[in-house]
DNA sequence: GATGAATGAGTGTTCATTCAT
DNA sequence: TATGAATGAACACTCATTCAT
């Protein structure tokens, strides 16, 4: 609602991405927002609240893409590739590369040496859940015959692995230009199509 | 040589790779080397040239080590499999699980996002460099008819994608334990296997 | 307007007289304002912007008199005497007099060996363009048949060389008081009154 | 004799000359002398006292001077012109003009404000020696009836400031190089031999 | 809503000096 | 004679924060 209290947000989600959350000054921001320093004070209790804004923002909408995409499992899907490759890029397209996400991921990347609570959160949403969420997918394709029985945690991994290390040169190539998003959705696009393919082999 | 310069180095390290190079103040550094402020300008020139020379002592461990493996691979191998796992045991053992080239690790990690250069090392050293280096070992091995034909660039990936997910959550779980490093160790060569498993298959 | 800000200048003014500028601490110059040394930082960029400041406002002091001398000497002057006293003493009360224009020269005086610009500056408006000024006055009188011809640059040098003497006699006794002012007063306008005789003497 | 001593006595002089005594730190002196800072302290007692030595060697050398003009002037001089001369150009060349003497002339000149006995001997050795040793000289010519009477005081500042001007002009001259110092040289010879000139003119 | 003014705690760094070897 | 190593005191400066207006 309020305007400045969004400019400061927004311009705090684009400095802490670019340079990490301690690497950036209140002066910084209100350079950028074009503000006094003591006018961000009247918006937020202090520094650290403007981030836990953004973090708690984050969560919530990882949550809610995760149930979404929960919901979506359940939807009938009358093809083995359609709600496979459905799901992968909703995923992929609406979380790993979704502009607000991605700065709140380099966020947590330089933060959580620092700070705990943001490991974990990094951890969680960064590897553990991406790998859980698609060991669940996979089992249930197993469980209706559609692939054959394997480990669907280790099999996670293999589809997960390289997307996460495509996503790390995406996330760490200095600014995240429209360019270099491009490059990362190219590269990981192919390995999961070859992905696909090659799981279809087994099936087959 | 000289011990407290060991020390100045030592502890920076360790600390470095805790909480970063900013976060850490050369008063930090001084409290566990438990020498005064000053002291440290004998030593070093200025708090960035402890962290050159840790980093430069990386490059050159790294170099070191590429270019032992590198001529290991020239070396008689009598079989696929020997030479497969010496290389692979070799680079994951000497470097990627090494006591110091982790630290430094963490600390490009978290450094990267201040500091192009050291961003564009990390790149290197965890990404490009160790991906290149399996592509040509597979490469090789195709040459020598030992795998079938396939794009080494990304049977490379899939090697080594699982590998880097493994450390990340090794690099990024709190503090570098023992206990923490042995999870690491076994999921990495669970996978190391598995691949080298069926790579085999596909050579029979 | 802003008193604190004020203040501050006019204390590093005085303290940056008395011992130079790299002589004397933020630390000093908050002592004698009241304030803490952080606080300077709010009104002032740094160190040496209080510096520039002092400065700037001096050559703008001394550019507005030396137009304003120039502008006085095409006025009708309805006698020799007249018009060449008027200057004189306007120079010498509104500039070499001059509390502030005095402070500031001895901060150039100083500060002229660690800074090449501040000496081009000393050397400018202590030495350079008095005597060119004060030659271009004789000038005048030359053209205007009131004094014979002669070497006018000379003629300048013979005229302000004591009056300089005298000037670093006084600007280098120890503290600025009213005291050594008067000493100084009495010997310049005793040397300015002979040399005006002199040349009077000439004209006749 | 002491050859490192004097290598240190050496380099401070230049160092002091040019940027004063507190702007040249320990580290500076050794980085040229090419000893370590510890070792200063086996020669001098502290900082101050390599001063003092270049300080007091410089009050010898002129005091010597002095004597030595003080000579000069009861030996039989066969002419008004060469008596005058001879001693001016004496002090000019062995004094005002000396590389050594110009060195600590700088170095008081700078030091002045921060000491208030440097201050003493920069009046002193600068401006009130030079104008008393010719006051006398010109008394000693008027009551030889050489010269008109009149205020020999006051005729030494003639002389003098226009000397005194100049070699602030050289002294202040960024670095003392040969060309400036002709320059200076130049311009005070022509003083000089305009002043006397003058003067014969008054006593023919 | 916003800001002018101030501040305590901290940062990296310099410097003259000491002292055992 | 010379130096390796250390140090206390100072320095300019930054930063998140406070509070009266």
């Amino acid at each position: 609602m309020n305007i400045t209290r969004k400019k400061i947000l927004d311009v705090s989600l684009d400095l802490f991405s670019q340079k990490g959350y301690s690497a950036v000054s209140i002066r910084d921001i209100c350079k950028h927002v074009e503000i006094k320093e003591s006018s961000v004070y009247y918006h937020f209790e202090n520094k650290q609240s403007i981030f836990d804004e953004l973090l708690s923002k984050f969560t919530e909408t990882a949550k809610d893409m995760m149930a979404q995409l929960e919901n979506g499992l359940g939807e009938g899907q009358n093809s083995f590739s359609d709600g496979f490759q459905n799901v992968a890029t909703c995923f992929f397209e609406q979380y790993l590369m979704d502009d607000f996400c991605n700065k709140v991921m380099r966020i947590m990347l330089i933060e959580q040496f620092n700070n705990e609570e943001i490991r974990k959160l990094y951890q969680h949403w960064l590897i553990d859940e991406p790998c859980n969420f698609q060991s669940m997918i996979f089992s249930l394709l197993i469980g209706a015959g559609m692939i054959s029985n394997c480990d669907s945690k280790y099999l996670a991994v293999k589809y997960y692995a390289p997307i996460y290390l495509y996503a790390q040169k995406w996330l760490f190539s200095g600014e995240l230009t429209e360019e270099n998003k491009e490059l990362f959705r190219a590269e990981a696009y192919k390995h999961i199509q070859t992905f696909f393919g090659e799981m279809g082999g087994y099936n087959g």
